[in-house]
DNA sequence: CTGTTAGCGCTTTCAT
DNA sequence: ATGAAAGCGCTAACAG
């Protein structure tokens, strides 16, 4: 039998030490000057008892107001950023009562110019805190060094940027889930000779080194485990239905009985789809998230795998990471990976009905 | 961009409807008497405004304490129980400024008698709510039925019991985890034709139903989809190390050349380490549960797969789905899957550093 | 049946 | 530098 309980009262604080409320105030928040013999006498009695705030009084009469912005990409009902702002939608919810007001800012995602208007109009709204998705490299690395330059702190969901450190970054270890990814589909199958990889043809700034290092972890695992195993890339045009048919029939007219094709983002379902259309059966097909064309895929059998990463977890941790930094003033863990989890025709039905907050 | 706020008070409806704050306090909580034009009026005005009460406020005025208890099997460090454990306690720290008191008790899960013993001080008590894991079918079985009958609301966590109706259960779906653990053991490998199924032998009352369906499920697979497959079932004493080798060492002397097993609890660790010391090479070992013992085996090899449960989100959720029904009124689902989740060596790790919630 | 009022524990302002 | 006091929004007790 285990009791747990806890009821120590700032006044009593103050009756311990022989001062009034508002010093052990100051000194619990070192606001305001408090002469050395009073600290040291409410230091001593906080060292003896254990302490914890009332979190809902403190809530209740604070005054200061927080403004928090998010930069994300635009995007669909129900793909994966959508379920990442649910995430932040659900710290919303908890936020509210603390003062702190949250503007989410959308850019196009095939557009660097789109975001980089965005990025330029934040510092003008002097928010208290920012989320950014860092999709586009460079631009994301430049306004980040304008936020440290200001000394706002911000936090980075879905994908890092090289030499730059946020307050936290919420998103999945990009080179690990390439290496699971290739234990997925060849393991230990020595026999499997050819893979083709798919991936998306974009022009402009270079996105982020998510896909890469996705890709990177991906080749290391095969070169390791299945050295003779040939590797094709081929590129598509995510925006081009009729153009990638193009592309991949002339691919498997030329390389025919090739089985396992991998895709390292969520339009699997595209590539799926194609083999469905084309009558192309026991291909196995991995690809990376939960949204719901992918389900569909992995529930009929077009999709052997998806890896998927909680997206709704990294929005909500992310926001409250700037709300823990900021308001509850506590350590913030700087790198934060999401599990990587492996989903199939079996187990997705727990994870699509699962609220993961 | 998209922007949220919030800020209407029980004052500023009081003021819409003409009437005072205690009459509305008193339609928002359905207590005390209210004239029906009282009534309506406030009605009309919530209907047309959205608002939401600041639960901070509310916690810090309630005056109301509530008592819940928790019955879990006693357990070692680190093991099943224990990472349910601590999803109750960070429940803990959430409800202690709502005035809640939480209590766990535990039982020696194997002995039924303890646990019945527990069962029949907790009345006295006089909980609010119950949490419970109920291991023991026919114990827990009667004592639900004598909450039911004190009116007392109480949650499952970990296994179900059929024919009584917790409040909300908490756990996994386990006859599907059985079909996913066949999937991911043998799946399309039509050349296996042995799996060695290793159970628990144990006496008295029997467990819930949370192996036996594990075990259906696996089952269920194999039938449909290899149907040729043997499935061999050997019986082992968890608490004897000695008798299990002698055990085994028998059964593989009589069986060579088995390759796949499958143990549907959390002592998977132990049959890996006989192998392990028996240098039996390439084993496919399938087990349950993210335990410190059976991380360790997934990294070095000793076991291909676990299938995990979400352990202490299970724990958090359930003691939270008290508290939503108790203090916030809210509906609370009855039955709650957690994600099936498959764990190897390449995504372990993101899982055992992983605060859940 | 309804309005008024005294706190809940904490923050913040205002005298001293 | 420090104490006293007002008030955050809500609950609950009380007086009418």
């Amino acid at each position: 039998m285990a009791e747990v309980n806890g009821k120590i009262r700032i006044k009593d604080i103050a009756e311990l030490a022989g001062v009034s409320k508002g010093t052990v105030d100051r000194v619990l928040h070192n606001r305001g000057e408090v002469s050395r013999a009073s600290r040291e006498k409410v230091e001593k009695v906080l060292e003896e008892i254990n302490y914890h705030p009332n979190i809902h009084a403190s809530a209740l009469a604070s005054k200061k107001r927080y403004n928090f912005h998010c930069i994300l990409p635009d995007h669909e009902t129900a793909d994966y950023w959508a379920y990442l702002e649910m995430g932040i939608e659900k710290q919303v919810e908890e936020l509210l009562d603390l003062n702190v007001n949250v503007v989410i800012h959308y850019y196009n995602q095939y557009d660097v110019d789109s975001c980089r208007q965005v990025y330029a109009s934040i510092p003008d709204l002097k928010p208290d805190g920012v989320l950014m998705s860092p999709l586009f490299k460079d631009s994301s690395n430049a306004f980040a060094a304008k936020l440290k330059e200001l000394n706002i702190p911000f936090v980075f969901v879905d994908s890092q940027v090289e030499g730059v450190e946020p307050l936290a970054y919420f998103g999945m270890h990009s080179y690990q889930s390439g290496h699971l990814a290739a234990k997925l589909l060849v393991g230990d199958q020595y026999d499997i000779k050819d893979i083709v990889m798919f991936h998306a043809k974009r022009k402009g700034e270079t996105g982020a080194n998510q896909t890469i290092q996705r890709k990177a972890g991906f080749m290391a695992y095969i070169k390791e485990n299945n050295p003779d195993c040939r590797i094709h890339s081929v590129g598509l045009y995510w925006n081009d239905r009729d153009k990638n048919d193009i592309i991949m029939d002339q691919f498997f007219r030329e390389n025919p009985g090739i089985k396992n094709s991998v895709i390292f983002n969520s339009r699997v379902y595209m590539v799926a789809d194609y083999f469905k259309k084309s009558a192309m059966k026991d291909m196995t097909v991995l690809g990376y998230d939960l949204v719901d064309r992918n389900v569909k895929c992995l529930k009929n059998g077009a999709v052997s795998y998806l890896i998927a990463q909680r997206p709704e977890i990294q929005g909500y941790r992310a926001l409250k990471a700037l709300a823990q930094h900021l308001i509850y003033k506590q350590e913030v863990k700087p790198v934060n990976y999401m599990p990587i989890d492996i989903l199939t025709a079996e187990n997705i039905d727990f994870y699509v009905n699962f609220p993961s907050i």
